[in-house]
RNA sequence: GUGAGUGUUGCCCAGAGGCCGAAGGCGCCAGGUUGUGGCCCUGGAGAACGAGGGUUCGAAUCCCUCCACUCACCCCA
């Protein structure tokens, strides 16, 4: 027997609700912050992420499915969504249009990594990108969508953690400042951290180990070695935030795993929960579309895991719409019956009524056994007697209540029921 | 890559060397009404107990190997 390969999962009907509602609910605030929505392949050139998300990362160390075409063509399922947006954003010329160009997807994201609760091998985001614009305004709009997403969702425990890193100006300095406040504490660190001083100085900070985290509390904090230009960012965007009520705590340590992001950083955070908890994160990232090789262009976004929503909609206890159920369902005994059914229940459809027709020779009783167990709101029968009169048994479901009737006034009496 | 745990029918799970040719619940199917659901009752189908090897007169139950899954670390959504 084939099985789902390892880190992935079908979503079968009955877990359908929660994503038909997180999906919804991710539309309407599209909607209303004027974001518009784009898919973009599944796969990309495995350059496009080498380059975006940086070489020294995990994602494309150890977590990338790169693999070659059958032209050799070095391909790689994405393994996360702002890259493709800004390579389609380019393609398309979109930097012709009136700027910021605001995007949104859904998209399957892949990395190869140990699969535990709430990480998988393929998994779902849905993310926004505002391309095109500078102003801490944007940021402070794209944190407020987040974080409206989440409440809409019933979601409501749940923190804002924000820092900034700087940018291209500022962050070497600081990353020199990380060094050599490092380099005396070598000896006391992880055999990781130790790489870190030279390879990645910003990862030291959110190094888990017990030995390393008072180094890492202690350390010089990026938002004190920004530059001007940086500064005043942070500044106006914590200004906004107060504005808008939106409640954050600065955490020095965020940085974030992709190398592209620039100033701007952000984690939204379940109050409780397993480790695997990040529900969503983003940041500015001025620097990648020139990068990718269009004119420098200043840009932010945020991304979050669908199932990890699940998780806490489920953890929370809160409860999603169900999905509709059909509102008839055909039972019918004898082959002439079969004939009237099946025609019935096209004429029902086509008047926008859903139908389920019982096909096969069980009994009416097994029939009706699953009508209910369908959920339908009406069960309509047909047998020998009704065929006699060319009639059709329209049975309420709910109150039991049954009456003869004449097919061609089923959608009529359906219709307003509805 | 590292560590821990688990692996019995579609699902949940009992079972701890012979009473297991595997129990129960849910679900499924059928019957209890000759054309009628949801509750109830009865019956039925469905598992050689992850795979392979070993110990033993005898193993789902003990040992070994492998595989899979889960959880945790790392990192992230």
């Amino acid at each position: 027997m084939f099985k789902a390969p390892r880190g992935t999962v079908d979503i079968l009907p009955g877990e359908q609700a929660y994503w038909r509602y997180i999906e919804e609910k991710a539309e309407t605030v599209c909607r209303l912050y004027g974001y518009q929505r784009v898919d973009t392949p599944a796969f990309e050139d495995a350059g496009l992420f080498t380059r975006s998300v940086g070489e020294g990362t995990d994602i494309v160390n150890k977590e990338m499915y790169i693999f070659k075409d059958r032209s050799d063509n070095e391909l790689a399922l994405r393994p996360e969504g702002t890259a493709s947006v800004c390579r389609a954003y380019l393609e398309h010329g979109m930097d012709n249009l009136p700027q910021p160009v605001k995007l949104y997807y859904f998209a399957d994201i892949f990395r190869y990594e140990r699969p535990q609760a709430g990480r998988y091998r393929q998994h779902h985001q849905f993310g926004c990108e505002a391309i095109g614009e500078a102003s801490p305004m944007l940021d402070a709009e794209v944190i407020q969508m987040a974080l409206e997403f989440f409440k809409s969702l019933g979601m409501t425990q749940f923190t804002l953690q924000l820092n900034s890193i700087g940018c291209k100006q500022c962050r070497p300095d600081y990353l020199q400042k990380l060094k050599e406040y490092y380099a005396p504490l070598a000896p006391g660190l992880c055999d990781d951290c130790r790489a870190r001083i030279v390879k990645n100085p910003l990862r030291l900070l959110d190094c888990k180990k017990p030995g390393c985290q008072a180094a890492a509390e202690a350390a010089p904090k990026s938002s004190e070695y920004l530059c001007e230009d940086c500064r005043d960012h942070f500044d106006a965007l914590k200004t906004y935030m107060e504005a808008l009520k939106i409640e954050y705590s600065i955490n020095h340590r965020l940085v974030r795993g992709l190398d592209y992001y620039t100033k701007t950083v952000f984690e939204v955070q379940p109050l409780e929960g397993g480790s695997q908890s990040a529900l969503g994160g983003g940041g500015r990232y001025d620097d990648l579309i020139g990068e990718l090789g269009g004119k420098p262009t200043p840009a932010i976004g945020f991304a979050t895991g669908l199932e990890r929503i699940v998780l806490n909609l489920k953890d929370q206890g809160i409860e999603v719409p169900e999905q509709k159920k059909p509102a008839v369902f055909m039972a019918c005994m004898g082959n002439s019956a079969k004939i009237v059914a099946l025609k019935t229940a096209s004429d029902l459809r086509e008047a926008g009524i859903s139908v389920i027709v019982a096909a096969g020779d069980r009994s009416l009783k097994a029939q009706l056994r699953q009508a209910n167990s369908v959920g339908a709101t009406y069960a309509v029968i047909i047998g020998d007697d009704e065929i006699k009169e060319g009639m059709v048994t329209l049975r309420n479901m709910v109150t039991s209540d049954q009456q003869v009737v004449d097919p061609e006034e089923l959608k009529r009496i359906l219709g307003t029921q509805e």
